[in-house]
DNA sequence: CGATATAGTCAACGTTATTCACTTATATTT
DNA sequence: AAATATAAGTGAATAACGTTGACTATATCG
């Protein structure tokens, strides 16, 4: 056994001593995963890369998960956890939903590389179940029943989901192609024959708009116009 | 030389001869990999995959693309061709909107694997700026100039390939899964305390419904009826 | 203090995208 | 038609990836 502790830097390779026992949790290793993610690019999390950030072996992580895709899904729910901190329901029910959709908006925008592995998914997890409830009381406070209550939450939640899951899909893309953040909302075409795209030609110059916010709002203020519209006994 | 022909298939492993010079094409290629990515599976599209498919070695690809990114955003255009392939203006350009959201839809759904990793894409190629055009086109119809008429564009456009695009990605999820095609649409909740979840807990049968397309005609009309309101001199 | 199960480690495997040196089929030139 | 050039198809090699199984140390329980 002689004296390794006298010169460990110069020893072959093993640099790092062995992790204590309760080092590593499910929460330490997903916290890891979307700090990891946040760096902004989409194959960034991988076993060896979790294993540096942790000072652990790569492999250590099957220990608490036991797959890549379940941690991509535990992080999924950590997104939705991270939306919906502090949110009290508003006074009206359109206030309620545009605050729940405005939430999800900046999280994924923030974590957009978290956000575009998790969009799509249903986690079944412990937070994702309090959101649903959320969207629901708002829809029931606005005086929806039933199956009636399920199709108006589906609209929205499904929207807006897919509308901040894009975007952020796009931010990771342009992050990946050091483009600028706003780039893939940017459309410059230069056809060859213009004339035979006259619309796209005569707008060309206001077609490079990269607000994609104000684009978002303007599409759940519409959901919610109509969905008001249908209101059954709003009179 | 000599008689190889005679025991071709007793060789060490050379089975297959070398292809000729114009075997390869993109078109040939793009279709290969939509074929691939039809059967399912996200990661089914490599090259090993491709070069089997084609009867050609992985690597061949390579002459006519220069990495595997650049094949997919290939198949990104192609599903946008597949998707207004006969398309014509409608009498009124509600319909034109209607029915290029559905042939979305529809492709998107067909093809979901390819969609799932296009739908975020700016492919900036030939089939792009035809629907792009077609898109404009109807907004002109309805009166919108503009500024105005790229921001009811983006609204649309935006919304159309985000909800097509992640009904794909969850039938896409689904198959990896192995559960039935609709089987993401579906939340199933079961909480420990039912109590802290009320409205959840009352809707739990109703929120099983699985129909998407419903869900994504409510949300298109939604969209509509609310860019007609906006609509400048309608009266 | 010693046994035991749990958590971290290490080496290995099969796949993956990509690169590079090569070879050969076709197009062009003479 | 023969010679040449060049683009297109090939195969071996590489580094990185997720996952597995055998191992080994450590915290806790009796």
């Amino acid at each position: 056994m002689g004296e390794s502790a006298e010169a460990p830097a110069r020893a072959k390779k093993k640099a790092r001593p062995r992790l204590g026992r309760g080092t590593l949790t499910r929460e330490i290793i997903v916290d890891a995963a979307l700090r990891i993610l946040d760096e902004g690019q989409v194959n960034a999390l991988t076993f060896a890369r979790l294993g540096k950030e942790l000072g652990a072996s790569p492999t250590a992580m099957y220990r608490h998960f036991s797959s890549r895709d379940q941690i991509v899904t535990a992080v999924a729910d950590e997104l939705i956890r991270l939306s919906i901190e502090g949110y009290e329901p508003a006074a009206s029910w359109m206030d309620s939903l545009r605050d729940l959709a405005y939430r999800a908006w900046r999280t994924f925008a923030e974590h957009h590389a978290a956000a575009m592995h998790t969009f799509y998914r249903v986690t079944l997890g412990p937070n994702e179940i309090r959101v649903v409830d959320a969207i629901l009381e708002a829809i029931h406070d606005a005086g929806w029943r039933g199956r009636d209550a399920v199709f108006n939450y589906q609209m929205y939640a499904n929207m807006v989901l897919a509308l901040s899951g894009r975007n952020a899909a796009m931010l990771t893309a342009a992050a990946e192609a050091g483009m600028e953040p706003g780039g893939f909302w940017v459309q410059e075409y230069r056809p060859a024959h213009p004339e035979e795209f006259p619309y796209v030609t005569e707008l060309r110059d206001e077609l490079q708009i990269r607000d994609g916010f104000a684009v978002f709002q303007g599409q759940i203020e519409a959901l919610l116009m109509a969905m008001k519209a249908t209101l059954p006994s709003s009179a």
